[in-house]
DNA sequence: GTGGTCTAGACCACG
DNA sequence: GTGGTCTAGACCACC
């Protein structure tokens, strides 16, 4: 199974089957047209109550990047720049490099693990 | 005041007032040893519940951004560097990341945004 | 093949064919007496699975817009005025117009609309 | 209280909640604003699950039309023309416009239903 | 088989 | 007090 959840993560489960199905996309081992597990078997392998996944995959839908059909199962829809405003992608950014500021790292420092993280999220597939 | 809250933004009233804090710290504007204006105060120029400052200090406190004194008010402990864990900072990080790829930006882009973000970041004052 | 699908519809696929064969019933572009293809040909034409079309036939056959005659195919049998309750066609036609209200549209606006909708879905052959 | 269920209704509990609330908004019942009543209240007053009733409040937050904070209540957002796409709009309209031309209605009686319909929608308070 | 909805009830987070 | 999340388990709708 590609996805995994923290118990110490403080973001809700549902939150990260979101984000981690957002990561796989972004890395392009999700690509357009690919099914995705069924919600029984995501929440039986991730040991997790079912409706937690239908709660994560029906969001990932009206975010556009499923398309989850009734007696089919989730397809990934993956349409980019779905008119997301600039402000609401800078914020977390922000605060994101604010923390590491504070963690006294340098803007060369700072640059570098941007440009890691970069390389790390890309590292399957080729998206794009 | 120098600190605003978004009621749209999805972030709880508190944390909006702990990265607020955090920011003013990262960006210089608020040093070492600087007062910072009384719960009380806070929560009637933003009329937020003074609660909710109160939860939002003492985490800054827990922190150690903040040195809360009883009926002294709170003055700023910007020690950098705090044994904060690498994948602590890079996980927000790379969330925000995701979603900037996800809407479309190439790496040129995303390179060039943090870079402003930080500008930005360090424009009042210029710590470091 | 006159009918097609959305995958982006929220309507369930049987649904969609449902008011499509109303909308060319309405359209006049099927009129009493023709002979619709089999639910073979159509599951094959939409790649559909053929118990989609088998439902939604059957519907049509249920709300008196269909003979199915057993080998014989399908043929069209429209029937105005068939009973139906005011209330019951009053309602979508509510909840589309306060979507119209809410989107901004005043009540100018919304009549043309309805005008150049009636003339879309008459386009088609002319009923009546 | 000023919703209703309708056991009858085939559009799922928490989507005729959604419905009801943006009818309030569209007839200027509820404006900007004000507050609704708290989900348990909700599901008490209509012997709704308290689920249910949060997952409607979820969905109309994440349509724009409500603000929800946390210990806080619901806040009627009421922006209107939200970039809703006209196609999104129409089809709904178009399907509801077909169901009354099957049922017999020539256009005169049609546009004379939806004047009616349009003075029902706003008969309380006077949006816009 | 698939996902969708709903319930009952628990516990947590926020103000 | 408020809403948010999660579980367990049921039943329905769709393909």
């Amino acid at each position: 199974m590609f996805l995994t959840i923290d118990a110490n993560d403080k973001r809700p489960l549902y939150q990260q089957i979101v984000d981690g199905v957002k990561a796989l996309i972004a890395s392009g081992e999700l690509r357009e047209g690919m099914t995705l597990p069924s919600v029984r078997q995501v929440a039986n392998d991730l040991s997790v109550n079912l409706n937690t996944i239908a709660v994560a995959y029906r969001q990932l839908q009206e975010e556009g990047f499923l398309r989850v059909r009734h007696g089919a199962g989730a397809v990934v829809s993956s349409r980019l720049a779905r008119g997301v405003e600039e402000e609401a992608l800078r914020k977390p950014l922000r605060t994101a490099l604010t923390q590491l500021i504070l963690g006294g790292r340098n803007d060369r420092e700072i640059i570098a693990a941007v440009r890691q993280e970069l390389e790390l999220i890309r590292q399957k597939g080729d998206s794009r």
